[in-house]
DNA sequence: AACCAAAATGAGCACGTGAACATTTGACAA
DNA sequence: TTGTCAAATGTTCACGTGCTCATTTTGGTT
């Protein structure tokens, strides 16, 4: 059987040495056969091959690392790996890995308490690392005056930029322009907007680029109404709207940009319940195309952020040569369903 | 400005060595700093962490490990990370590594095609791991007889058990036998049943908990229905549910149980477009939990898993002293909530 | 001042590997 | 056979650390 052996030395798994001992050859020879070298008899080859599998032999990654200097691992730290937006994200990154033959090294900052991006990056460096990502959700207390570890090149997923690292983030404050544009452009001139929660980055991003947006048509912004990203907080959110357009008159909206899908879904639920139609009476959209597969019937039209990509260039600027600093915004792309209509005269 | 001369030494950052030069002191006992080692004269100290700073010295992980044996984290390969329960499961794992200050090292397994127990396993043994969790969604061509790697504690995220690795899973059976016996006991013994894919692993083990718990009850099982997880293949064995429904008949289902929550959230909204009330007409429950926040005024009778509990324990599994094989089956707690309606007597 | 235990510090080894360089082997032409 | 050259294999070194053991310094007691 094999591995039978794995105990002899300490716990340790048998090293090139002792694989060299038992095929008769130099030690050196077993590394080029591990390593795919030329240069090798077919027969040495397999007789290391064979001494190898006897032995259950592990190449030793720290003698590798220690001699070459890469670790073929990027660190990843992450706020909060619940929010599904992060989720993609790391798909990203982790494809991203796969293809470099990278993998990542994963850390989780604690519970809900704001963290300082210098306690994420010493944590992450003391691992083996070649460059590290650290995903920023609020805003880190100290991002500003951050400096990152010399020799490990950071990358920081924030909408905001950084003045010695790169940034990398989805164009949260784009995608509401382009959303408020797409309202303006179908006649909605009278929209609300749903917020998510003060606290979060994305939700002011979003909020700053709904309000702006307006701002650049001439076009006044009635006051905006915040949720907490749930369905029932569009909800009540969506009542107090359904009672605005039930009342009539000049400033009854005929359109909701509701920060993300789940409040969109909470909106147009109590639009309906209140007898009114979307889109016929109201139309609505939402951001973050999170309904796939989770609601029947999914007409909402809405944003889809371009997470997988995000990681992607995430990943690849933690492994980059470039020593350059970026901000970069990866844009959005609109799903357009059947939850607006066109009322342009 | 600290870290300037990161770069002088070939991208290499400082040593120990070059820290206990400029300190003047030994490099061992800049290694006591370091470790936080007794017996080092405060001004010592203070003069070496001044050159650490001065340096920006990062303790060579590869070197550390080389002479310890420990890498402080455990690998975790992981099949398909967008599934959701995968998250949570995944978020657990993270914890209980952070609470044993250790870090996840992951690596996805390609695309859609099964992959080979033993392929995951050499790609990860060849990181710094100390152990490892390989999840498993489909099934494995190789699982019968994959034999771990020798040497680094492998537990499989099943729920068949292994004969050689310790596997852990969400009860998956037991929680239809608890799902169908809770219908069972409030009246409802014609019951429809609304599976997952054929190819998942977790849709088969739900679909043989409520076989069995209604053989178990001398109750028929009437044909079951087949989803894909998706709301709208729920929608579509709902709108077949509300026809025989409103057939009626001694055949006509008072319950459904829908095999997740987005297959029962469409039944519900088929059965309801059929002019059927939930729970007066027919009683539906879904397994999972998954709807919290993402849908107003969520109702739906539930099953919630301990996901986090599994990722828990598979942590420790995987670090354990034990060397003892278990199968774990984490169990489910019921989240009542108001889509079963009591219809004895 | 002399001595001694305890504390502080230093020296050297070993960990397992890849690369550069040195040596041996083997094939083939003269 | 001999000489030549390339292929195959072996030797040595360096990577940065923690540990064991040896040495020096310190502070207090005789």
């Amino acid at each position: 059987m094999e591995g039978m052996d794995q105990q002899t030395r300490n716990g340790r798994s048998a090293s090139a040495a002792e694989v060299a001992a038992l095929a008769g050859v130099s030690r050196q020879t077993v590394s080029r056969v591990v390593n795919g070298m030329p240069n090798v008899t077919e027969k040495t080859r397999k007789r290391v091959l064979a001494a190898m599998e006897e032995l259950g032999f592990r190449p030793n990654f720290a003698g590798a690392a220690l001699r070459g200097g890469s670790y073929r691992s990027i660190g990843l730290c992450m706020y909060n790996i619940t929010r599904v937006g992060n989720l993609a994200t790391l798909e990203g990154i982790m494809q991203a890995a796969r293809e470099h033959d990278f993998a990542v090294t994963m850390i989780e900052m604690g519970g809900d308490k704001p963290y300082a991006l210098a306690d994420a990056s010493r944590r992450m460096v003391e691992r083996p690392v070649d460059g590290m990502i650290l995903n920023m959700n609020r805003m880190a207390p100290d991002f500003e005056e951050f400096v990152p570890q010399p020799g490990v090149r950071t990358v920081i997923l924030s909408m905001y930029a950084h003045p010695r690292c790169t940034t990398i983030d989805s164009d949260q404050y784009g995608s509401c322009e382009l959303l408020t544009n797409y309202l303006l452009e179908h006649g909605h001139s009278n929209m609300r907007f749903v917020a998510g929660p003060e606290n979060s980055i994305s939700s002011r991003f979003r909020e700053a680029g709904w309000r702006d947006t307006l701002g650049r048509a001439h076009v006044d912004a009635a006051p905006m109404l915040r949720g907490d990203w749930s369905a029932d907080s569009g909800y009540a959110m969506g009542e107090r709207i359904a009672a605005e357009v039930l009342a009539g008159g000049s400033q009854a909206p005929t359109a909701v940009l509701a920060a993300n899908d789940q409040m969109a879904l909470g909106v147009i639920a109590a639009l309906e319940n209140a007898g009114l139609s979307v889109p016929d009476d109201v139309s609505v959209v939402g951001i973050d195309d999170a309904l796939e597969g989770l609601v029947p019937h999914n007409r909402l039209t809405t944003l889809r952020f371009d997470l997988r990509g995000v990681g992607k260039l995430a990943f690849e600027a933690a492994i980059g040569e470039s020593s350059s600093i970026e901000a970069i915004h990866v844009p959005s792309t609109l799903v357009e369903r059947s939850t607006v209509r066109d009322i342009r005269g």
